[in-house]
DNA sequence: TTATTGTGCAACCTTTAGGTTACATTAAAT
DNA sequence: ATTTAATGTAACCTAAAGGTTGCACAATAA
């Protein structure tokens, strides 16, 4: 199934099980042992990183390892850099036309 | 209501009215023009955009007026920007750990 | 004054998310 | 050969997400 990269790192729980592969894998268990939750519901958090493809899982006897591929983070990366000008440069850009709406709300205000 | 950033971007439909917000406001009616879905399915995504703050709403006689306001994006951009080294410089910093994995699963395919 | 426009919101519906328990399967350990 | 451990997955449940229609209400236009 294709996964959404967006909506796979909208989950808590998800962010907080790659943040914990990120450095080295893990197996199955070992990630669902540092929840609350079961580890069938963790299970199914990690097939869905699988299915975006921000985790790979390789085999080793009957353990299953679980390692982080970010690589799929850049999607986010590039959506959130293309606004970054426009927050940290928003008074240049956008100045006149608050202007523009601040006059017309004070003509709106004087009307009531 | 406190809402998460991260959840705010995950749909699809809410990121497209962000970014058609994003260099000048647009009323509520505009923003719905846009899409296929009613105006209230859009004013509710709306909604929760300023429920996390990404979006302000000034009204002007009858008509609100959408303002983007980006800033808490640089939560998503700081925690996607933590990972970047690691999918970088992931052959760097794991190869042992993966060299060392590779090697136990020759081991167990031995066995089969 | 009356009609129209832009909007917020209640009430409701359907699908999906996230969780649980139970069971099947395969590899490893006794 | 049996038992134990690690895992995948089906079946089921509840709450939340995303959508709709309908209506109320304030501001504007006629």
């Amino acid at each position: 199934m294709r996964r959404d990269v967006f909506q796979a790192i909208a989950d808590p729980t998800r962010r907080e099980i790659i943040n914990m592969i990120a450095h080295h894998p893990l197996n199955v268990n070992a990630v669902a042992e540092n929840f609350e939750v079961s580890r069938t519901a963790i299970y199914k958090h990690i097939k869905m990183l699988t299915e975006c493809g921000l985790v790979v899982i390789t085999q080793f006897g009957r353990e299953r390892y679980c390692e982080a591929r970010l690589e799929g983070l850049t999607e986010v990366a590039d959506w959130v850099e293309q606004y970054r000008k426009i927050w940290t440069e928003r008074f240049d850009n956008l100045e006149n036309y608050l202007d523009e709406l601040e006059t017309k709300k004070k003509r709106s205000v004087r009307k009531k």
